[in-house]
DNA sequence: GCAAGGATCTAA
DNA sequence: TAGATCCTTGCC
């Protein structure tokens, strides 16, 4: 992508809207690819391109955190699609997903890694690395980058400030799928969604 | 290869 | 209330 082309002017009113994250979590896994994610965060536009996603299904799925029901942590998940559902990791970083379906389902789309758009200087002061290729190439990076913690539970993605973009996809652009990263239960799905050959995608190795 | 790191959940 | 687990990362 030429990341000199994007602007912020109206990218408000392109965002998308609650309906897109009310359809299937596999779905908007895989649509979601190649979408804007868009934060104002202390007056500085923060974004970055979607390259990498997880789905966390409402059933039949036993790495959800939803999978033994709602509790105090997950109850985001249990929100109304199009909301944000941050959680520690290992007890040092925040992964960010944003809940998918109805209300009461049970469902979210990690948010693996970002190619970075705007915003850069400052992703860089928070990630500590000027490294452009690894601001964003993995949850706890994106968390990081963008300034996203528990604070940020249950946001809308749907907000002036903080809002995902239509899918911008450059031509030739393949979308690959595998197992998801560092699970052991339901290691075999195919859940997870990326673009291949991006550079900005993470490291991660698929768990089956 | 593995420690850091702390909340969360389950079983007792 | 102890103990295992955990949608990770960066350094050893």
């Amino acid at each position: 992508m030429e990341h000199e082309k994007f602007s912020f002017d109206k990218a408000p009113e392109h965002r998308l809207r609650e309906p897109f994250f009310m359809r299937p979590t596999e779905l908007v896994a895989l649509e979601l690819l190649g979408c804007v994610l868009v934060r104002r965060l202390y007056g500085i536009m923060l974004a970055g391109r979607i390259v990498e996603t997880e789905a966390y299904l409402h059933s039949d799925d036993a790495a959800s955190h939803a999978a033994n029901g709602r509790t105090p942590r997950n109850a985001a998940m249990f929100a109304t699609g199009g909301c944000l559902y941050v959680y520690r990791s290992y007890g040092i970083h925040y992964c960010v997903n944003v809940v998918t379906e109805a209300q009461g389902r049970g469902c979210a789309v990690l948010i693996r890694a970002l190619e970075p758009l705007a915003g850069i200087e400052s992703m860089q002061r928070q990630r500590r690395t000027d490294e452009v290729k690894r601001l964003c190439n993995g949850p706890g990076n994106v968390a990081k980058a963008l300034g996203f913690s528990i604070e940020d539970n249950m946001a809308s993605v749907c907000h002036p400030e903080l809002f995902i973009l239509p899918a911008l996809l450059g031509e030739g652009e393949r979308i690959a799928v595998s197992a998801r990263v560092g699970i052991t239960k339901s290691a075999g799905l195919p859940l997870r969604f990326y673009l291949a050959d991006n550079p900005f995608v993470s490291k991660g190795k698929p768990s089956a």
